[in-house]
DNA sequence: CGGTTTGTTGAGATTTTTCAATTCGAGTGG
DNA sequence: CCACTCGAATTGAAAAATCTCAACAAACCG
């Protein structure tokens, strides 16, 4: 977020919006052409490696950035440096904490991510002058909200190999957008690490549960990173 | 939420509003005084006694309402009966998600509680007439999702004395009122049973850990639901 | 008072972590 | 093209944390 690499950028309209109402509109589908227009003109699409620090835990925000491709792992640490993921957001989420003048979480492209970055000012200022983007907004914090919920539940109350299956469940259902196919195959987005910080277990212990269920005939394991799943359904009885 | 008591309600003026304001205002700061008498007419004031269910999950909400005094407790149930409390909400939070269909948790009173019901049509109604008012909601959807957050990391990464410490810590700060005290005491707003549920542990795990806070001085029990803890930094030091 | 619910405590069983040893795959330089 | 090396992933065995089961004590309620 704070090196913005301009090159990428492609100038001739609403970059951020092309993208964002291919796959269920962003943040823009609640703009008025000349909204849109005017955004053009202050966002800058900006590539991402993965691993790349994007925003760091009570640091100053100066911009935010509609998500257009890819993955980012949100996450906090303790003093000791036990690090939870407390969440993960894709296309077409927008990055930042609105209305914050500091962020509560470190962000990270957990996998090679475009985005396209809104200089905070611009993005408050047009929030404060239209209300359904503002809406917009407001529903998209209520849906993490519910998420972060749904996963307290997987956290406090699974077992690990529940967490594991619903992690790749997770993962699933959001990585391959032609939903509903029983059978789908798909990169994972996280190493087995970050996998461990977002379900409260040790590299080790979801080691051992991707085995078990592999195994068992649930998931298919390609590349380590590449995973199939010949029937969602059962994967889904794992879930607990 | 479903038999709201009228017996209670005091027809005077804005009684939602005197009392949120009294305690940071709650939703009502941002209405006029128009608004604020329009809607002092479709509210109704209602007293919850402990255990009693405000909201099902999964079932239609029909009001939403200001917390004026008191705890609820917000939880979701797995299909086998593990439960997990995913929020607690004091004064003067607004209960019920708003633009939902229905309700994605359980709310519970976990402590004697008024509420200031509100039926989701005047709710709904006054949102789309009032921007500063949508804005209130989504600056409260926003704290509560750095709250889930922060509590993610308790439930996913830390050891069972420090979430007990955690949770006491939590109370502790959200009771009392007269704040930066080191040295308070309160009553638990929950059950062993509940505080278990809120932070993944079991009834006897918790018990043990409270035991092992009170024979270290950390805390002292006075009547098992009544707290006193004569130093605040020296539990926070135990919160990891 | 009984009976019931709620909380505490102990001992053994289970799950998960920790520590240690390997294996696998990708990138590098000869 | 083939060793070599390095980080990521897997696997095993022992240790630690937490849960389960069971007994009991304390408060609560008609």
């Amino acid at each position: 977020m704070q090196t913005v690499r301009k090159d990428i950028h492609n100038s001739e309209m609403p970059v951020l919006c092309q993208s964002c109402e291919a796959r269920h509109q962003g943040i823009c589908g609640a703009l008025s052409g000349d909204e849109l227009v005017a955004l053009a003109k202050s966002t800058r699409r900006v590539h991402k490696d993965a691993g790349e620090e994007l925003m760091a835990d009570a640091m100053p925000i100066d911009s935010y950035a509609s998500v257009l491709r890819g993955v980012i792992k949100l996450s906090k640490v303790l003093e000791d440096g036990r690090q939870q993921v407390v969440g993960l957001q894709f296309a077409p989420d927008l990055l930042g904490r609105p209305f914050a003048a500091e962020s509560r979480v470190t962000a990270e492209a957990a996998s090679d991510v475009d985005l396209c970055v809104i200089p905070k000012p611009a993005l408050e200022a047009l929030l404060s002058r239209s209300a359904p983007l503002e809406h917009r907004v407001m529903m998209q914090a209520l849906r993490e909200l519910d998420e972060a919920r749904d996963w307290m539940v997987t956290l406090g109350r699974k077992t690990a190999a529940e967490k594991v299956a619903s992690f790749l469940y997770l993962i699933a259902t959001h990585m391959d957008p032609c939903d509903e196919a029983l059978e789908t195959s798909f990169d994972l987005p996280l190493s087995r690490a970050d996998i461990g910080d977002f379900l409260g277990l040790t590299v080790e212990t979801v080691s051992r549960q991707i085995s078990r269920l592999k195994s068992d005939g649930v998931i298919g394991i390609v590349n380590f990173r590449q995973v199939s799943i010949p029937d969602l359904a059962r994967l889904r009885l794992r879930c607990g």
